[in-house]
DNA sequence: CACGTTCTTGACGTTGACGTCAACGTAAAG
DNA sequence: CTTTACGTTGACGTCAACGTCAAGAACGTG
């Protein structure tokens, strides 16, 4: 997969002045979709929800390099096991304004919940990892025993 | 809650010989589900989908220390965010059979691959949590630039 | 200019994980 | 013996996260 064989339209840059290579390259929805391996389904699904909000040259999407950061990061929660909504609040929260203070404190507020959920995961992780590795263990001492 | 007041029935020991205390001793669908903090909808749930199997005593579902484990089990699973069916897979390869050769390897191949899903889980939630620290420190210079 | 490819917007279907409601059994308490 | 609390089996509802058509629009190519 990934040859670059014919099918090489649609790699001009973007709106501005500038047209280096990389900082200002536009990526079509089926670009976006199997370099992440998702659907174009999925993608437009994580819009309808406001996951990503790519621009629009006429009807058609037009992905640019941030929304392909926010759908790592979507997917990364997702293999996490967090609910959509949820996600999107915790990104949203990334680029919110936090001019006043009240705004800052707020952000740093949900910043502490959200470490402790990640913490409460990673000891169930850790826990899972450890009976893993003592049930293996158990596995082969009962293989050697049989020898 | 959890006050001992007058509902104090059902809690003789089971079939054995022994009376001991907490070895032999069952539960009620009611205290296994508020004791790990859901409904008795989900209990049952769980035993339609093979994840626990209580004894019944006529109709009535009677939990032994063994489904307190398995539940526990799950829910870690759940939360997680393992679907059930893969869950009840892996806690099942826990109590697997394991007599013949050929099944102690297919067993440890499966712990590998569990392995290999839970150390990716790491991976993904230790960089959560990196760029979470990393984002508190930028939000807190800001705080203070404020000042 | 017809044609195939890629994109668009609906809209309905599906699967997992339960919630919820109805109708009924049963055992201790008054 | 009725009440009350807890338990049981269906069966349908719901919500999230997409899958799966259907029916066009837009665009480069032979």
């Amino acid at each position: 997969m990934a040859t670059p064989t014919t099918t090489r339209t649609g790699a001009r840059s973007a709106g501005g002045d500038a047209g280096s290579d990389d900082a200002a390259r536009t990526w079509s929805i089926a670009e976006v979709a199997d370099e992440f391996g998702v659907t174009h389904r999925t993608v437009r699904h994580y819009e309808d929800l406001g996951l990503i909000s790519p621009e629009r040259r006429g009807t058609t999407r037009v992905y640019h390099r941030r929304d392909r950061t926010r759908l790592g990061l979507v997917l990364r929660g997702r293999r996490l096991g967090f609910p959509l909504e949820e996600i999107r609040t915790i990104i949203d929260l990334y680029d919110a304004p936090r001019g006043r203070r009240s705004q800052l404190e707020y952000v740093l507020g949900q910043i502490d919940e959200r470490r402790a959920d990640l913490e409460q995961r990673r000891r169930d992780l850790e826990a899972a990892l450890a009976e893993l590795d003592g049930f293996e263990r158990r596995c082969r001492d009962d293989l050697s025993r049989m020898a």
